[in-house]
DNA sequence: CTGAAAGCGCTTACAG
DNA sequence: CTGAAAGCGCTTACAG
């Protein structure tokens, strides 16, 4: 910036005003600045006006991987919208239990960023309070925190209206598919089931624990076991919620390897809403996932500038059933018992 | 750091030493400092040491988008990497034209990292000047950048076994689909364009520039206009060779939606070995993108620490085909024609 | 092994 | 509208 100064006769103080655009610099000085800057291609270092500003221009995602689709679709969304606010985007990708300590013991983003965006990461009430104590602004990014801006999707009420979906088409037995893998989704997981718990209620249909089936990690395999147990039962699922789209994918693999014909003798849902959903022709409940980046920016945004606490907001984002080939009524639809609630969504 | 000092009653010198693990502490003031440090729960203010040692801390990332299964795949790759190497993560995910002008206009990573890895980035001349002019260590991921080293597939050879592989099992009529989308991947195209005129070449089989096809965006929609003018060709093609995997899947589901059996009538063939694929018995080329980024990483870190142009090297690691179900025979074999280069690779 | 002091490149009152 | 000076929180020779 020196050097930017001394090319443009002017003092480093009128360079830093004029490259802040800052309005009490005179047109012909501004230009003569800004000159300068551009045939040295000049470029401010950050860490000084950081150091005086404390402020870094930089905004930090805390997520526990990068390769479901959800995160990187958020992640998507969250780009632009920083770089719109003039922020830079640091990703803290944490996965396993080490990366995670590590992460939570050193607590990088510190002083190293201006907010941190905390997307689908499990938390332990110690990680939590450990990041209630950095001092800095928290958004919680698809779950519920509590005292915190949160941007997040009604999962209870889209797996009720997916629930509903099947329950509506003529299914009786409706197995829900999750996730084992704690680390992530912990907080939709338990939404979800809770909706799908709902609908089947509301529909007078009985609760039943052997259709609701953990299977191992998001990217595991167990998935054909899972389908074998389920449908070797005495009174065996027609249907199959599955909690995510990855999920689902995987799901309709192992149903085209057991040649189980879907919707034929199956149907099958997912969550999301992920590409490959329309291209397989799953049906699903989709979530804007780019938008719920979008907004968590915004609450970001709104954080850092108003230090009150004044934006603990939460906001709630709708689901919306894409209804596809998967779904379709049981094969032998057998005498439909009445239902209390089974309106269309 | 004051407030360590203090705490510790030592001088702001030794709780630096001491945090940065230098050895000349002794046992008992080390102690004392951790103690403090710990008590006060100190974060170091990373601009404040940026700004002395010159070093950020930071590796960015600059891409065109992060919505691709391969540039997820590379980020995961890279993410663990730099952690392990004390490096944070900066992304720059550049889509459109206004976001790139900025980029490049503004050049936040010049003295925001202390390495830039470009990713899958189809650069213009005046874009590639600018970065080099920027004095900092540069990485080319997925793509080969002369003078600076890279880290990419040999995509030229993978499209030549893959096509090789087509024409092994009796295909005579191979398309090519292309994204025509150039902001991307226009590098690797090229390459996988030339393995597969190549292995026509050796083949003693035509070219037909009818059998490639350009396809606009690689989210885009008009496969199933493509798909159409292919197979009303006077000698359709009997196998479509994507040049990614996400754009198989679509192939897929347009061949789906026309009624087109695979691999009855047609084969598909994709690059990639997306999660999906194997899900979806799509034969491709797997490419090691987790590899790449960690890859990557490491030349990026050689660079940083060696000054030193000496790190120019190009790593070039090997694609792999996996044969799944979507390749096959093409359906009315015909008398085979004598190959001068058929091997099964 | 430890401390005092200079300085990294900015921004920001404070004068003028 | 512009400049001189102090200071942000560290690291790093330089002494001791």
């Amino acid at each position: 910036m020196a050097d930017v100064a001394q090319r443009a006769g002017v003092s480093v103080s009128t360079v830093s005003r004029t490259l802040r655009g800052l309005p009490t610099v005179s047109d012909t000085t501004r230009a003569r600045v800004e000159a300068a800057a551009r045939e040295l291609s000049f470029a401010i270092t950050r860490s000084a006006s950081s150091l005086v500003t404390g402020r870094t221009g930089r905004v930090a995602v805390l997520l526990p991987h990068l390769e479901s689709w959800f995160l990187s679709a958020a992640l998507s969304g969250m780009a632009p919208a920083l770089r719109e606010a003039g922020f830079d985007l640091l990703v803290y990708s944490v996965a396993d239990v080490r990366e995670r300590a590590d992460f939570f013991d050193r607590l990088p983003a510190r002083r190293n960023a201006d907010a941190l965006l905390v997307v689908s990461f499990a938390l332990t009430p110690a990680e939590r309070a450990r990041l209630d104590d950095l001092g800095m602004p928290l958004v919680f990014v698809s779950q519920h925190a509590q005292g915190r801006p949160s941007v997040y999707v009604d999962d209870a009420d889209g797996a009720l209206r997916g629930t509903r979906h099947l329950i509506n088409l003529g299914h009786r037995r409706i197995a829900l598919l999750q996730t084992s893998d704690e680390t992530g989704f912990a907080w939709s997981s338990k939404n979800r089931l809770a909706g799908y718990l709902r609908a089947l209620d509301d529909a007078g249909l009985e609760r039943d624990d052997e259709l609701i089936m953990s299977v191992r990690g998001w990217k595991g395999s167990g998935m054909g076991a899972a389908v074998g147990r389920l449908l070797s039962l005495q009174d065996p699922p027609t249907a199959l919620f599955a909690e995510t789209d990855d999920f689902a994918f995987r799901l309709l693999a192992a149903l085209r390897e057991a040649n189980i014909p879907v919707p034929g003798r199956v149907s099958v849902m997912g969550f999301d809403d992920h590409v490959m959903a329309g291209v397989l022709g799953l049906t699903t409940l989709a979530q804007p996932a780019a938008e719920i980046g979008r907004t968590a920016v915004r609450l970001a945004r709104s954080v850092i500038d108003d230090a009150d606490g004044a934006h603990r907001r939460h906001i709630v984002l709708p689901t919306e059933l894409v209804p596809r080939g998967s779904t379709a009524p049981p094969p032998s639809p057998g005498p439909a018992r009445p239902l209390r609630d089974a309106k269309l969504t």
